[in-house]
RNA sequence: GGGGAGGUGCCAGAGUGGCCAAAUGGGGCGGGCUGUAAACCCGUUGGCGUUGCCUACGCUGGUUCAAAUCCAUCCCUCCCCA
């Protein structure tokens, strides 16, 4: 495809590009460029947060580029510093690799698997002698370090920094120079970093890489950055209803942003629906609605999604049971007679993590047998029949017995 | 190496001998409302078959009828000086 035209696609939806006038002349004379995104495998589940790259990156793809999927195994165990104020905790071995693996086979979920490569730094930072790490490390300074916004907070906060998190950049800038790449993305939060890259790369002789950043993704609480160890965040494995209602549940001024990062839909069509939200002409609910019903169409499939749909309507709009509701076998071995105690049963299914919660929800009216709220805490339920039992608004439970 | 400050619940942060399972805020959970698992309002938030008992305020030990609070050792963090 014409550079040009190229160029206008990737820039599409990208908080920044530095340099732009470097890109095109990289398309020109290249044609198919080598792009590298790094991944820390300290989480293995990929979220639509993460997805906001992923699908960047595989529109390169489209475009004809080739992907390099970089593992920081050995990055991992220090841990990105970036946007944290506190040191991670380092990671076993075993538990990168594994978190490695899921993650490339999720990533494909939405990468173009022929067109991509998977590395693991570990492959030649783990041989990197100290004199040459000696080298790296007097590329950059003290000063600049600290630059960095999140290394800045934490200095100014007197909260410690250790050593090995000065070295974690440079790392990732070392990367970029044994790839020899020619762009490098990331969200935001990394731009310190992959401006790094550039430098370090100019340092060891190479033409600078092209640094592209994405926006962050708020999570389902509408103003922290989606992650996982914040409980904000939506997976894309997740099963189908989940993934539905959680984006459902998400403020009503973030639909337009997620439309935008994580559908195809047109910028026309999306600014139209903003538009007509803003006038009141489309509900909120219709608009996430579609929204939610596109994203599991790109993970799963259209019927799927359509069935979701169902669910969340029967749920939620008419209050009524959902078709299907996971089932909890009751061990009668362990019981006296055919009775229960409710609150024993609440824990043993898993609806309630202790007893004392258990009660609680008994005592805040959010418990139900039956679709009939329970009121009596010391309810000892008979288990004859098959029986439903419900917390809150969304968590069923069939009981059997075994 | 010397001097100073500090380590409290999921997080932030009060409390400096009994009234402390520990204020307040955030988050979580439940309820109400709603064409939403948005927004908003209310409640709740260590465990235990629970008007009581057990375990908890960095670790260990001590003082005391009584310790998150006092003392001692140790571990960890930050600041200043070197």
């Amino acid at each position: 495809m014409d550079p040009e035209k190229q160029l206008g696609l990737i820039k599409k939806n990208t908080v920044e590009i530095i340099q732009e006038d470097e890109l095109l002349e990289k398309l020109k004379s290249k044609g198919s460029l080598k792009v590298k995104f790094g991944v820390d495998p300290t989480t293995p589940d990929i979220h639509l947060g993460h997805s906001v790259v992923l699908l960047k990156l595989r529109c390169l793809q489209d475009l004809g580029h080739k992907v390099i999927l970089l593992i920081g195994d050995f990055t991992a165990r220090i841990g990105d510093p970036s946007g944290r104020t506190k040191t991670r905790k380092p990671l076993a071995s075993e538990e990168i690799l594994l978190n490695a693996r899921t993650y490339r086979q999720q990533a494909f979920k939405i990468l173009d698997a022929a067109k991509t490569e998977v590395l693991f730094n570990s492959k030649w930072l783990s041989k990197l002698s100290f004199s040459r790490v000696l080298k790296l490390a007097s590329h950059y300074t003290v000063a600049r370090m600290l630059e960095r916004d999140d290394f800045n907070i934490r200095y100014q906060r007197k909260y410690p920094i250790g050593l090995h998190e000065f070295i974690y950049p440079l790392m990732q800038a070392y990367d970029s120079v044994v790839l020899d790449s020619d762009v490098e993305l990331g969200g935001t939060d990394q731009k310190f970093n992959l401006l790094l890259g550039r430098q370090i790369q100019k340092s060891y002789g190479q033409t600078p890489q092209v640094m592209i950043t994405m926006p962050i993704l708020e999570g389902t609480d509408g103003s922290q950055k989606m992650s996982k160890s914040l409980g904000n965040y939506i997976g894309i494995t997740e099963v189908p209803h989940e993934m539905y209602g959680k984006l459902m549940s998400i403020p009503d001024e973030l639909i337009g942003k997620y439309f935008r990062l994580l559908t195809f839909l047109n910028s026309e069509e999306i600014n139209l629906k903003e538009r007509q939200l803003k006038e009141g002409k489309l509900h909120p609910k219709k608009a996430k609605e579609e929204l939610a019903e596109r994203i599991v169409s790109f993970y799963y499939d259209s019927s799927s999604a359509k069935a979701v749909k169902e669910r969340f309507q029967t749920v939620f709009g008419e209050k009524k049971l959902p078709h299907e509701i996971p089932s909890y076998a009751v061990d009668m071995d362990k019981l006296k007679e055919d009775n229960i105690w409710i609150v024993k049963l609440l824990q043993l299914t898993g609806l309630a993590e202790t007893r004392s919660q258990a009660r609680r929800l008994i005592e805040q009216g959010g418990v139900k047998w039956d679709e009939e709220k329970v009121k009596d805490i010391n309810l000892e339920i008979s288990l004859a029949n098959e029986h439903i039992l419900q917390v809150g608004k969304r968590k069923f439970m069939r009981v059997v017995k075994k």
